[in-house]
RNA sequence: GCCGCUGUAGCUCAGUCGGUAGAGCAGAGGACUGAAAAUCCUCGUGUCCCUGGUUCAAUUCCUGGCGGCGGCA
């Protein structure tokens, strides 16, 4: 019999406002556990939108500052830490709460990991050179005769998800289709999942409107301080919304034109929360709900809190 | 005031040797097998500025207006 896993989804769009909705939780019954890539990266504070350290300390937050922004952080390492931090705060008589944006994090969680073997950054890097000298062609030949199945399934100019399986095949021997996608639900888990949503126009509105004070609030000096401590556009974190914009715009002379590169966020920004969107809801029995009716989500939560009690 | 250029999709513009039109961007929908803030797929009807004329037929040619831009005064 696995351990049962009672835990509150919180998730939604970037600048939906979970962050709102966490302040009225008591540290005293909940821990949140951040869904999020990138907020788990050291010293990329503002791009990421990360939860006020006053905020962190009125309710235990985990997965945030964990790593570097020079190491690619990732799903299987994001699992793992999430179950353990799930489980030490049922230990502690809480309930945990992922909150987060990072909708394929959310759907593992709830299903587990893929079967296939995780990547192998120096095969990947090997695929990324023979893409680069060869030509994509080669590679999907390659995939054809090694994999046909995944051959048809995988848009042709979708270069990321050919090098993946690719990958799979070098790693392992066996073609990626040949390993299963868990489809049902993981053993013990009991989750509330509780989507946000507002409508577009004001969520846009929203969204650049927080890019304007991620400016105001220093944007530039993080970035600066990043580029000094010797990170590059290569490092996974500077990889993110927010931060590549910078390096996408330099003009060689280490200038940027600030307003085309928060135009540049602020467009990206949106279209993330669009892809977002589109991947929570496919995750199934989600309550959507508007943000603005908080008591009815603190009631909602605070009901499961009472259900579950150990 | 005169001369030249210009007015087409939310924006920037292309085009129709006369048969009512199409790109990029913006935007919308979707996919997602250990990088996912990644990667990829699909989606374009709008008084073609207004007016009169020529014509079977005008957004296209012509007249006259009204905007805009540039130059000369």
């Amino acid at each position: 019999m696995p351990p049962v896993l009672p835990v509150v989804f919180l998730f939604g769009p970037t600048g939906v406002g979970k962050t709102d909705l966490i302040e009225n939780l008591s540290g005293s019954a909940y821990e949140i556990v951040s869904a999020d890539s990138m907020q788990v990266y050291i010293g990329m504070d503002i791009g990421t939108a990360k939860p006020e350290l006053s905020l962190r300390k009125k309710i235990q937050h985990h997965l945030i500052d964990i790593c570097t922004p020079d190491i690619q952080f990732h799903l299987g390492e994001f699992l793992r830490r999430a179950d353990k931090a799930c489980f030490e705060i049922l230990g502690r008589g809480k309930i945990p709460v992922i909150s987060g944006g990072t909708a394929y994090y959310f759907k593992h969680f709830l299903f587990g990991l893929p079967n296939a073997p995780e990547s192998d950054p120096e095969i990947r890097d090997a695929l990324q050179e023979e893409l680069n000298s060869r030509g994509s062609q080669v590679l999907l030949n390659e995939l054809s005769s090694v994999d046909p199945v995944s051959y048809e399934r995988i848009a042709p100019s979708d270069h990321y998800r050919i090098m993946r399986a690719l990958e799979v095949y070098r790693v392992s021997g066996k073609p990626l289709s040949s390993f299963s996608v868990p489809e049902v639900l993981r053993d013990g888990l009991k989750p509330l999942i509780i989507g946000l949503q507002r409508p577009r126009e004001e969520l846009y509105r929203r969204i650049n409107e927080r890019v304007d004070s991620m400016f105001r609030s220093g944007l530039v000096d993080e970035i600066t301080r990043l580029t000094s401590q010797g990170y590059t556009s290569i490092d996974p974190g500077m990889k993110a919304i927010g931060y590549k914009e910078f390096f996408q715009s330099e003009n060689g002379s280490g200038e940027f034109d600030l307003s085309l590169v928060k135009q540049e966020i602020q467009k990206n920004s949106r279209r993330y929360a669009k892809r977002q969107i589109t991947f929570f809801k496919a995750i199934p029995e989600t309550m959507w709900i508007s943000p603005e009716k908080q008591e009815d989500i603190m009631k909602l939560i605070e009901n499961f809190r009472e259900e579950n009690r150990l």
